[in-house]
DNA sequence: CAAAATCCTGAATCGTGATTCACTGCTTAC
DNA sequence: GTAAGCAGTGAATCACGATTCAGGATTTTG
């Protein structure tokens, strides 16, 4: 034996996977998942395309550590929030404001992880991210009840309703960033107000006493 | 000239056509528009599949039809209620009843109609039935808030909230169905108690009093 | 019934993009 | 320096289903 993996050639390759991640989440951000091909992907990388295999078993997993990246990020920032400190009202509305935020300024990718249609291996991962969302407003949910601040039975439905209630408002077709982008000339509702419309409606499904 | 097209023709391609449409949707509910390829089709119908052709230019144009008529059936039947008579809020409640209980009794349709991924052509027509529903919501919520029934500013992202709201309860990843067919022995949830809890979720969310 | 025109067939073709693999060229260890 | 073996290359291959099209079958009219 004249060769061996060396240590030299494990951080190669950890950066290149890390390059590869990089380049196909700009990508994502970009132009959605349909704009990730391995081919360009390779490009933007300055490798061949026979390459990225050696870095991953193929495109679905490739595109599903992609998405579960992302995600983890957007679960990770609202479980820091709605798990935070203050009234479960309080997180509640924080939570929506900062998800509304992140939404807004990056649409693309928003879109792409709710919505866009994509490999079922990226769809498995987007059920069990759909799941952390939903699992986290079932947390704060049961704790607004046991204060008695929200006035829900079926946790689970409700949890399911906001986040449904969240992501159409936000990124699905109906949004108003996705009317904005249709009808050029149409009323541009600012991030401010679809915020605060958006935290009304999720408080008082949740029957939250009215500020 | 010795052969026109003769009545009896135009008979029976419009028949035809009525049993490629009725096949197709039957392909969709029981597999979904992944289940919809030409060949399979074909065989259903009991006909080539450069047959399908002559009545369609495409699997786009075929597809898109099949998503419009089912989508029109629906969105007809919840405009009827949500037009019909009585107060908003008991129009809201009547649509969303309905609505749970044409979801639950055909859960592969209404995935179909309302989150399977699909050729570009019939999310063009998911964009507009979408709107449809919200439109209808729109002009509801118009009309609770003038009769001082419902307290909401933002219609439009109101009733995009609901659309989302209840699709994601119905149809989507989390819904009940979706979850008990995942999890064999998951507690199930049977349809009035959705039926309830999404009507009271969706209620409070535009401010209506409560009952 | 025959001629003329269209319809129907389904195997072959096409398009798209993921995946492979024989080859070239680096790394490694001594 | 160099032999042994791995990494990188990218054009060729594959997979998959939509779409086409050259005949054979059918319908129409006189």
């Amino acid at each position: 034996m004249v060769y061996r993996v060396s240590a030299q050639r494990l951080d190669r390759d950890q950066e290149m996977r890390e390059r590869i991640l990089a380049s196909a989440q700009a990508r994502v951000s970009a132009g959605g998942f349909a704009a990730l091909t391995m081919q360009a992907l390779a490009e933007d990388v300055g490798i061949a395309t026979g390459s990225l295999y050696r870095h991953f078993n193929g495109k679905g997993e490739l595109a599903a550590e992609v998405f579960s990246a992302a995600c983890r990020i957007e679960v990770d920032v609202l479980g820091a929030i709605l798990r935070g400190s203050g009234s479960a009202s309080q997180r509640l509305a924080a939570g929506l404001e900062q998800f509304a935020a992140r939404a807004w300024h990056s649409r693309r990718l928003a879109f792409a992880l709710i919505a866009e249609p994509v490999d079922p291996e990226v769809d498995e991962q987007r059920l069990l991210f759909r799941e952390a969302y939903a699992e986290l407003f079932v947390e704060l949910l049961d704790e607004g009840v046991r204060a008695g601040e929200f006035r829900v039975t079926q946790l689970n439905l409700v949890a399911a309703c906001l986040v449904g209630a969240i992501a159409e408002a936000l990124v699905g077709p109906l949004s108003p960033p996705a009317r904005a982008a249709r009808e050029a000339g149409s009323s541009a509702i600012d991030l401010p107000t679809v915020s605060q419309s958006l935290i009304t409606f999720c408080l008082r499904a949740v029957g939250a006493p009215e500020s």
